[in-house]
DNA sequence: CCCGGAAAGATGGTATACCATCTTTGAAAA
DNA sequence: TTTTCAAAGATGGTATACCATCTTTCCGGG
């Protein structure tokens, strides 16, 4: 068959226009006009827009053209909440769980990001940030906690993404990227279920201003 | 088009077919075979497979057929930890979010188990107690919040089932129902926590005893 | 008798054509 | 000019046919 399914080629490929801001939210996304510019048939535009409802990135509405998703603010919050939470219950089980190795995969990241914040491309240090939080989960050993973990950050990516790139700084992401990797090592939940509160729940409201900022603008250029 | 989209019922008719054991943990679910046997064409008995992978009831293998899930002892007990921590935090935010009436119908729904629960066939209560766990999840106000639990719920469907038929106890739920209940009312997210905690964990030492007596029947009826 | 390879069947992936319904548009009537 | 309704186009849903790859089986050589 093909090297790769092809459905999943073009849920990547639409998922990095969605993401990149080529396909704005609100824009519909017609099986038969983007099957066509993207040379393929149907049958797998049709998967590959399932999947990527799937992931919160497109709305299907019955009957009509799925449009790119346009979470409003309380849609956010509310999927901030559950991902603090997740990622709170990640980071207790980890203490118990993880290997000295794993936590130090942890650290690698940690000292990576630092080395490099200020010569890498923001996109792709916004990936490595992301690798931070996964892998916080992944080391919890519990798949399914991975799992929903992982979706959520997904759907969040567009949002965090303008949220970072808005408030883009530093030594306030490394600190806290640092204490919770130092809870981690000392093996302490309440800590790291601490630390986590403060790094997150500052992303929650920075998340808010961005997308206010972001409404504001598409207002501006309607006018 | 149709009433309402084929491959939705085709994947309630397949879920129904899983949960209620014609097709056993193991099955292969060929997309011809099943589609001329329910006769309908190929393409929504794909599409209703794929949901039924996100579900989690079926299990997708690259260029093979798919097969209905078993899942191991480990995945249900990690799914068990995670939908434990996302009741708790439904009933934390339904404390402070959910309005009076919203915690009356709570209320209602263990009313009625407690009244019906001896002449009640136990698949339809079972159906009823997932209502309830599933209502404490939406008066959280927290839309994601809901999903992410149904998610869950739904993907333990078939081990909590196994486990309440086998444990069936009615004083004991119903008491713990009603403790959930209490607290809510109290507006007391501690308690709440706790209740849930006492309620849930109890459940998941269930899910494990009935998965390790349903493992040793299959291997007696194999030998 | 055992092992290896080739052919045939099985099976999921993809393309295409048709259908049902919804939206839009334009013309006719008020 | 405005409103209404019907026709045509657009669009998602479904059916079917073809293709690529994997599995299985069987025949021939060792």
């Amino acid at each position: 068959m093909a090297e790769e399914v092809l459905a999943r080629q073009i849920a990547d490929q639409l998922r990095r226009d969605i993401l990149r801001g080529r396909l704005p939210p609100g824009a519909s996304i017609k099986e038969r006009d983007n099957a066509a510019e993207m040379g393929v048939s149907r049958t797998p535009m049709r998967e590959a827009i399932r999947m990527l409802a799937q992931e919160g990135l497109v709305e299907l509405r019955p009957a009509r053209s799925p449009i790119v998703a346009q979470p409003g603010i309380k849609t956010v919050a509310d999927q901030s909440i559950v991902l603090i939470s997740l990622e709170k219950l990640s980071a207790e089980l980890a203490c118990a769980e993880a290997s000295d190795a794993e936590i130090a995969r942890v650290s690698d990241i940690v000292d990576h990001m630092a080395e490099h914040f200020d010569t890498t491309d923001p996109l792709d240090m916004f990936e490595i940030d992301m690798t931070f939080h996964m892998t916080i989960a992944e080391i919890s050993q519990n798949e399914a906690l991975f799992e929903a973990h992982g979706a959520l950050l997904r759907r969040l990516w567009r949002a965090r993404y303008l949220s970072a790139v808005m408030k883009r700084n530093r030594d306030r992401v490394i600190d806290q990227h640092t204490a919770i990797l130092s809870a981690l090592r000392a093996r302490d939940p309440d800590a790291a279920r601490a630390a986590i509160d403060r790094h997150l729940g500052r992303m929650g409201d920075d998340i808010r201003d961005a997308l206010q900022a972001e409404t504001g603008e598409a207002q501006a250029r309607r006018a």
